[in-house]
DNA sequence: GCAAAAGTGTTCCGACTACACCCATGC
DNA sequence: GCATGGGTGTAGTCGGAACACTTTTGC
């Protein structure tokens, strides 16, 4: 630890130089397409250097009056339209030498990311292809290598997103209102791998709860038995939001 | 969230203004005295305006070439002297109108705050009593109102505290070398209360996993029994440390 | 011997696993 | 009927909770 200390000699009399920032916000943007059974990442190609023509996550710098949060939503919603999605802040990546542009500068502007992550409901999500940028959905065992150090804050998101998806109720807010059993499963699965339970157990372990009202309705979609639409309840589940649940 | 954009007018021809930083780190420091059975947290007196006068968490501002977890560490080593700890970035506050430094000026800086959590072992931390300055061990109950919102940052770093506590062997860290059961079942109940698990059941479902080692050496503390003297094994723990465990 | 702390063993019970099996629909 | 997916039930097993009991020390 003795190691890390006094990089700039600190005289009693000379006060240390402080870092200048600018401070950017980069989304991990997770979304699923559960017609074909895919975990998707949103990257956005960048079309100024440094990195020119990498593709990227989507980010932006923290404007004069903006909170870091509202920064996130401003880039989620100039990539994409959704109205139903899950935000919260993933980490922050402070080191001097992150971003090519530190070195230039004579007068020492760093740059500072504040990661979120995001999952956003995949029907719904309309990507704005404003004008020459480039923008799509890359499975995640495809997605290229990104500019500056993207590919470790997105294996960070990924990481995140598995926690919060075991152990929060995350996927309600990004399937729709209504929705069947099967269709919770399916969005488990892709995300989570096939091996993590039995359909069966799944079904049983989530319904003890109590929070997930059966509508009465029913729907039928091709062959097989209709199965049931289900509502999340919020209230139901208030209580039990401290308790460790695990979704699995 | 579409009310969320567009604060700063965003017209075709002008970049909207971006906020410059000064990036703060803010510790919650946290300490076990095993002595009298107290959860303590390290707070420092202000000397300077703005909360001249109250009571905060250890923090500095950032460096230049200096990196978020360096200026962390550095926060650490001028307020307590200690060689074993645990320590992990926790959350960053960014908002506008947080400090209150920053109404006064014209050219907008901001302060944004990358706080860190970190548990010490309490026995060798020598607090550094420098000059003037009020430092001291507060037993988390007690903790009175903060400078800024630091009390806000404080119940997130418990929060963090007794997550990690229970997931992750951050226990070992701020252990001496060899230490007994009842050590560390005492430091879980100081931190997570009484009633998370009776101490037999605690011993053997800890000893099942196989990284605890019995050195053979005994010690004897006033009546009862000698303890057996146990040590981590980090070899062995390595092959499961990707595996959901609970230390209970 | 007695109190105190360490350490072992046992019983009970709930929860999860892995299935087998029934139900309702399209074709 | 048969394939397909939805939904229910059950036997086996594992692990945690609770608690009784034994061991080894100081006094």
């Amino acid at each position: 630890m003795a190691g890390r200390l006094q990089k700039t000699p600190d005289h009693p009399l000379t006060k240390p130089a402080l870092a200048d920032f600018k401070v950017g916000v980069e989304n991990v943007i997770f979304s699923v397409d559960t017609d074909q059974n895919r975990l998707l990442v949103l990257v956005v190609m960048r079309h100024e250097a440094p990195y020119l023509g990498y593709w990227s996550l989507p980010g932006t710098l923290v404007r004069q009056g903006e909170s870091l949060e509202d920064a996130a939503y401003r880039v989620l919603a100039e990539k994409i339209r959704v109205k139903n999605l899950y935000l919260e802040q993933l980490y922050t990546f402070g080191g001097p030498r992150r971003d090519p542009r530190e070195a230039p500068h004579a007068f020492d502007v760093r740059y500072l990311s504040v990661s979120h992550f995001a999952l956003v409901r995949f029907v719904e999500a309309e990507l704005i292809a404003g004008g020459v940028s480039g923008i799509a959905w890359y499975p995640l065992a495809q997605v290229p290598q990104l500019a500056f150090d993207h590919n470790q804050i997105l294996s960070y998101g990924y990481q995140r997103l598995r926690n919060k998806l075991a152990y929060s109720p995350i996927a309600f807010d990004v399937l729709p209102d209504t929705f069947t059993l099967g269709d919770l499963y399916q969005l488990y699965t892709t995300v989570l791998g096939e091996s993590f339970s039995d359909y069966s157990n799944f079904r049983t372990r989530l319904l003890k709860w109590g929070f997930l009202q059966d509508t009465g309705r029913k729907t039928s979609r091709g062959a097989g038995r209709p199965a049931s639409l289900y509502r999340f309840n919020a209230e139901a589940f208030e209580p039990l939001k401290d308790k460790p649940m695990v979704f699995i």
